[in-house]
DNA sequence: TATTTGACATACGCGTCGTATGTCATTATC
DNA sequence: GATAATGACATACGACGCGTATGTCAAATA
């Protein structure tokens, strides 16, 4: 009988603890989830677990890898399909918001995650995320789109305000209308980069979003 | 001998629990901080601690609540002695990435307070700060300085903005220069705001800030 | 087949938290 | 002014969770 070959039983074995740890942490939270609870609810025990990822901070920076490469792969997918650059900033933008609304990626990568890692702007996943916009920001300034600013900063001031505004939204009594009003604003934060001054037509609402990670 | 009055004896209690707390989780942080070892350096043991506030989260709440009086204070005394309110509203967004550049306030307020408490738009102090930038947008809008937008809405976008954009400064390897970029970025980003599009002078550079509470 | 590697499980010690209980000074009651 | 009641702490206890050290057994290697 066709048992599994060693590398892809390893392989599993992780997959198995990053993603009950990745559910741990969702729902309960880093410092609430207990390392033998649930190893066990994946089938094994705390020996697995420090045999692959060294401790549980290593296990907690598996889990955020993971779900930073799906959060990557969503960004890169709206931003391609736009029609013009700055549209496709502008969806980008918006997607990061809404990935931000999601329970699971506020309380593992935007509150656990930076108490017990540090701060994000030095995780290697979240720089990705970070330098993929600011090479649409630095395309924008070629273009001559936006204004001659420094890619980089404008990129962390703006996911910023988006994080901020996801967990503003995500926990008012009226999210709807939170979300109207914070777009809206955020929008008029963007056309401070546009060089030719405000458009016309200031809603410009972005196009929906798919929540598929691939 | 005059032995101190009754109330002024558990006032001073608390401020010691909380003044010891406040050292140990600025420096080894919240989840590092043993009550056995912080209680005993100011003095006393777990029991008075437990008796005063419930519990660890509890004086970490304590922790905060004083912090954020300090940060209040500071931002107000900024606005109010601009020229005008709109130079009142860049300095005090100054003043507050200039806050979140100190090592304890990003450790107990920006880290792990939303870990341990949870998102920081729901706490009742962090919202005296994001009022207090309301009210002056609010009146920026009445005035007409600034374009019809929800004046929460934007600040909390901005208030975001700022606490990325000076924890990014805070763990760069060059400060000075990122801190040069990263302000030049974030007005370009507020001129969105302004109503007369964008004005001459571009670096408008905010004054000086103090650091002292009061 | 003998040996080594490594993927995991088991066992142990230690620190930390929360609670339950105890003690003593202060305040209230008569 | 003696006694009871409150409250501010300290002490003692139990439980849990983490990390490490050690053990076991299958698979790769020779």
């Amino acid at each position: 009988m066709g048992h599994k070959p060693r590398k892809e039983m390893i392989a599993e074995t992780r997959a198995k603890l990053v993603a009950a740890a990745r559910h741990a942490f969702g729902t309960v939270g880093y410092a609430e989830a207990s390392m033998d609870d649930f190893t066990a609810s994946a089938g094994l025990t705390r020996g697995a677990l420090y045999h692959h990822f060294g401790d549980k901070k290593g296990l907690l920076q598996a889990v955020i890898a993971e779900i930073d490469a799906e959060m990557l792969a969503r960004l890169k997918f709206v931003s391609v399909r736009a029609d013009t650059l700055w549209q496709g900033f502008v969806d980008e933008c918006t997607a990061y918001i809404e990935m931000a609304l999601e329970p699971e990626i506020q309380r593992i990568v935007l509150r656990d995650g930076p108490a017990v890692l540090g701060d994000p702007s030095q995780w290697p996943s979240q720089n990705e995320c970070i330098r993929s916009m600011s090479e649409n920001l630095q395309k924008l300034k070629d273009e001559g789109t936006i204004v001659a600013v420094d890619p980089e900063a404008a990129a962390r001031l703006v996911s910023g305000a988006s994080l901020h505004a996801a967990q503003w939204i995500a926990n008012s009594e009226n999210p709807e209308a939170t979300s109207k009003k914070a777009v809206k604003a955020f929008n008029v934060l963007l056309e401070g980069l546009l060089r030719q001054g405000r458009s016309t037509g200031r809603p410009q609402a972005p196009a929906e979003v798919d929540k598929s990670p691939a």
